[in-house]
Order: structure tokens, then sequence, then C-alpha cells
DNA sequence: GCATCGCTCCGTCATAGCTT
DNA sequence: AAGCTATGACGGAGCGATGC
């Protein structure tokens, strides 16, 4: 097996067990609702990936041999079925509509409602960690977070195209439709790098949470434990 | 030193959904 | 309806770790 092959093999059993979490959590769970195969992404045997959750993650190698005995599935099928999944974005801005205190990815609208354009801020909890575009800070209960989005423009060398009416030779045609693809290209390139940022910072965002979640669940617990003793004094 | 593995990053394609 | 954007998916490259 390539090792290519090999990668994405290892990946599918995931996507198959996302797939079902997906199905099975029609409640709005965060869960699984973010695909790609950046940084903790977990590849499937078709080449489609998955960003596991921590409860997958933990099973990861006991599902890997048995995906290996389903075959391959269709994957066109899958992809059609991928494909109609909500973006991570989205996801989490119903979540944060939902649940009070779910950080919200805001829409790029913000210089109509008086932020700053092209920051993103999210209300967190309290997590302290710094990121290359965006940092928590910890100086409150609810700290915020700003993703601030790169002004897109184009980079230098790069000519607009000729108004299709200008045009005559099919030469000249040819070299349009060149020009169009390489223009289509670049800004495709630069919006799947912003899409990789953005992505990092959302699952960067929801591990804090988990972390900030965790803590506040051991609290909860001990202070349970500490009312359970003065509700009930020993008899004996 | 070489082979393999696992991980990460990147460019590209396909397409859903939004905008004009 | 056409064009555009965002993002899931795919496949390749590079790199460090590990075993031989």
């Amino acid at each position: 097996m390539s090792k290519c092959g090999r990668k994405k093999y290892i990946k599918t059993s995931i996507r198959q067990m996302t797939m079902e979490t997906v199905e099975s959590q029609q409640d709005g769970s965060v869960t699984d609702s973010v695909t790609d195969s950046d940084s903790t992404h977990v590849q499937t045997q078709t080449g489609q990936n998955s960003i596991p959750t921590l409860a997958q993650v933990a099973t990861i190698a006991e599902t890997d041999e048995s995906a290996e005995a389903e075959g391959v599935i269709d994957s066109h099928k899958r992809r059609e079925i991928l494909s109609r999944r909500p973006s991570y974005r989205k996801i989490l801005n119903e979540l944060s509509s939902d649940v009070p205190g779910v950080p919200k990815i805001e829409e790029e609208k913000s210089e109509e409602e008086g932020t700053p354009p092209n920051i993103a801020t999210m209300a967190v909890p309290t997590s302290i960690y710094q990121t290359s575009t965006g940092q928590y800070t910890a100086t409150g209960d609810m700290p915020t977070y700003q993703i601030r989005t790169p002004t897109t423009a184009l980079p230098q060398g790069v000519v607009m195209a000729a108004s299709p009416g200008s045009l005559h030779s099919p030469q000249q045609l040819a070299e349009e439709a060149t020009r169009k693809r390489e223009l289509r290209l670049m800004k495709n390139r630069e919006a799947a790098k912003e899409c990789r940022r953005r992505k990092k910072e959302y699952v960067k965002c929801l591990e804090s949470r988990v972390a900030v979640l965790e803590v506040q669940n051991k609290k909860l617990i001990e202070e349970l434990e500490t009312l359970k003793d003065i509700c009930s004094p020993k008899t004996d």
C-alpha cells in the first residue's frame, strides 16, 4: 500500500463513524461539525477527511480494523451526503443562539454593526490562549476573541481581465480564458488559506471551551459532594 | 542509511449557498 | 440566472520519528 493510500485508508473508519454520529445527533450538537484535511484531521479510505471528536479520537484505533472489512463505499454517494452538511461556522452560530455562552463567529457584516471592519468578535468562556491572528484575554468572565480577517487584495502583478467585447481572435479568447482561470485559482487559493485559518481558530475555540467546561464540571461535582456531606450528616 | 509511518500544509476541484 | 464565496474533499509534498 502506498504512503498516501494508507493514509486515506486509516481515515475511512473515522469518516464512516462520523457520518453515523451526525445522523444520530440531529439535535444541534457541535460534534463532528468540522471536516477537513488539516490539523487534527483523520482521512478516509477514499480520501475523505474529518476532525474527530474527543470521543472519536479515543476510538480510532478500535474502529480502524473493522473499517477495513467493510470495503469501499461509493465515494460519490458519500460525498453527496457530506456536501449537504452545514459549515462549522453555521453550526457554531446556531449553537450560540440556542446555548448562551457559546462563542459566535459573526458573518462579515461588522462595518454596519459598529465593530471595526474584518474583525469578528466572539464571547467565549474564560480561557487564555493566543494565536497568530487573534487572542483570548482572561481579564473577565467573558473574554472576547477576535478573528482578524485580512483584507483580500490582489497580489501585485495581477492584471484584471479585459472586457470580452474587446476580444476578437481565438487566441485572445484563449488568453482571456486562461487569465480568468488563473485569477479564479488564485482567489480560491487565498480563500482556502483563509478558510483553513478560520477553521483552526474554530477548533482552538472549541478545545478551549472543552477545557473550561471540564474545569466547571469538576468544580460542580466537588460542590455537590460538599453539599451532600452537609445535608446528610452521619447517623452513628 | 533506508523504508515506513503519521502528521501537517498546500493547491485544486466540486458544489452548496449567497449575492447581484 | 450568472457570478462569487466558503468550504468539504482529494491528492501530493515535506518533515520528523521510529524501526530495521
